[in-house]
DNA sequence: GCTTCTTATCGTGATCTGATGTTATGTTAT
DNA sequence: ATAACATAACATCAGATCACGATAAGAAGC
């Protein structure tokens, strides 16, 4: 019986420890590497490579004595600390989207973890051709037999793990999809929001170069806002929600004119 | 005592397998799965397995009753092909290339091995950025700090791992690096040559996107000729070959004007 | 110079993945 | 229909890698 309540399982030991520590440091702002010792009970040694590993990803930085967190906004970013997130939310999103993809089309992600789960559904709806700035979908569809890759290329971000920038921009405008599944990190009853403003960039050339846009909407990302506005959600041709999304926050979203459709678990 | 005389190292056994399985079929023209058994000493199983990933990488065509060879130029540019030969011969290419690289700078590499094995010399020449299309090369430079990963999208190739078409000369286009590290399957006396339009295309714009050019040449590329001509060798501002090179062969090229480096084991 | 913190290197144990075969279940030809 | 072939679905084994800590060597600050 594993008994945790919302997240941590899927990533590996190391990884988990590395989102803790991140969220550690996230909530005491500066903390030296013994302290991390104590609270995590690994070595030194250990807790210096999760700082190296974290300060890669740009999410702490490194200062004699210890660390002091980033923005929370890189935080919330980080790929292992979204991965963690709402898994079983994202599964569903993702078999719901899966119906909406017929062999032959053309399809592009984001580099959101929804998207990523995706990925595991496509082996039998080929032929397919999918294009993605995401690294670790671009690396598992490397591997399918019958689809079409067309990676998206761009400057490498590390605490994405996909590629960004005005290269990728470029190369999502040089394309024209079927259809587009991508994800934020915040929606407001009207809005869709990201934090970064070079994410949103590449997502909104996104918006632009695909036929049918579909937004995958966990639950936990309603109600909130983030910095940059992306899109009205009208944008949209759908908006996904996973089935635990409160029934009057699905209501809203309709009042202001979404197409909004549930998930099932 | 390894007593290999030429190549078979490096690679995986399954790996190794499926290259001397794909050489067998190219020899053979055309062989049921049951001669490759015997041949190999495996299972049918994992016969039917190697065929597959090969069939996948466009190397052979199976059809009920066992697989015919492709094209041989399908073959030759296969990257499991391609990772058997001359790595001695690479590694002291790529040596010699990484003395030409300052910290700072940007440099380009296209889709061939002895680019990969600049790669692993990377780590101490930091900061640097680097662009390429070659999917390992990128998913080894994601790993390393002070690299800045510039990836040149494009549609897949399973044979060459790598990325290509129009989107990734668009991306190529768009660029302009201090450097550009690259190779080719053949040289003559006066120009480089490669048998596929597609990466001629690639390989052409990388050309034109770099202020030195520096060509990588293993010494079996030399006195053989492939269906393209890529460039007159004049274009290129360095022609880097390895030791074992017969030196009629480096007059040779000298007297038609390439500036020729000789990198030494 | 001395202390404290950091990095490098190596050994080891655990863990994972990969590779392969076997058996069983399709599929396709004749 | 039935034989030959192909695939799918486990099970197993080996090898490799990873994660981690201990120790030692190396910076950085006091």
């Amino acid at each position: 019986m594993n008994s945790d309540s919302t997240d941590t399982a899927e990533l590996s030991r190391p990884a988990r420890r590395q989102a803790e520590i991140a969220a550690y440091v996230v909530e005491h702002g500066s903390v030296s590497a013994n302290d991390l010792v104590e609270a995590f009970g690994v070595s030194v040694m250990t807790v210096h490579r999760d700082l190296d590993e974290l300060e890669r990803q740009g999410v702490v930085r490194k200062y004699r004595g210890g660390v002091t967190a980033q923005p929370t906004s890189v935080f919330e970013s980080n790929v292992a600390y979204r991965l963690n997130t709402a898994q079983a939310e994202k599964a569903a999103l993702a078999r719901h989207a899966r119906a909406m993809i017929e062999p032959g089309m053309s399809v592009m992600l984001d580099d959101s973890t929804s998207a990523l789960a995706l990925v595991e559904l496509f082996e039998d709806i080929t032929p397919l051709t999918v294009a993605t700035n995401f690294l670790p979908a671009i690396s598992r569809l490397t591997e399918l037999r019958g689809v079409t890759l067309l990676a998206l290329g761009g400057i490498y971000s590390p605490t994405h793990d996909s590629f960004g920038g005005m290269p990728c921009a470029e190369a999502v405008q040089a394309l024209h999809t079927d259809l587009l599944f991508c994800s934020v990190s915040a929606v407001s009853p009207t809005h869709a929001f990201h934090q970064e403003q070079e994410i949103v960039l590449v997502k909104q050339a996104m918006l632009r170069s695909a036929r049918t846009k579909v937004l995958l909407v966990d639950h936990g990302k309603l109600q909130r806002t983030a910095l940059h506005r992306l899109a009205p959600l009208t944008d949209f041709d759908v908006v996904v929600v996973d089935e635990r999304t409160p029934a009057d926050l699905v209501r809203s979203l309709r009042d202001n004119g979404a197409t909004v459709e549930v998930a099932h678990l």
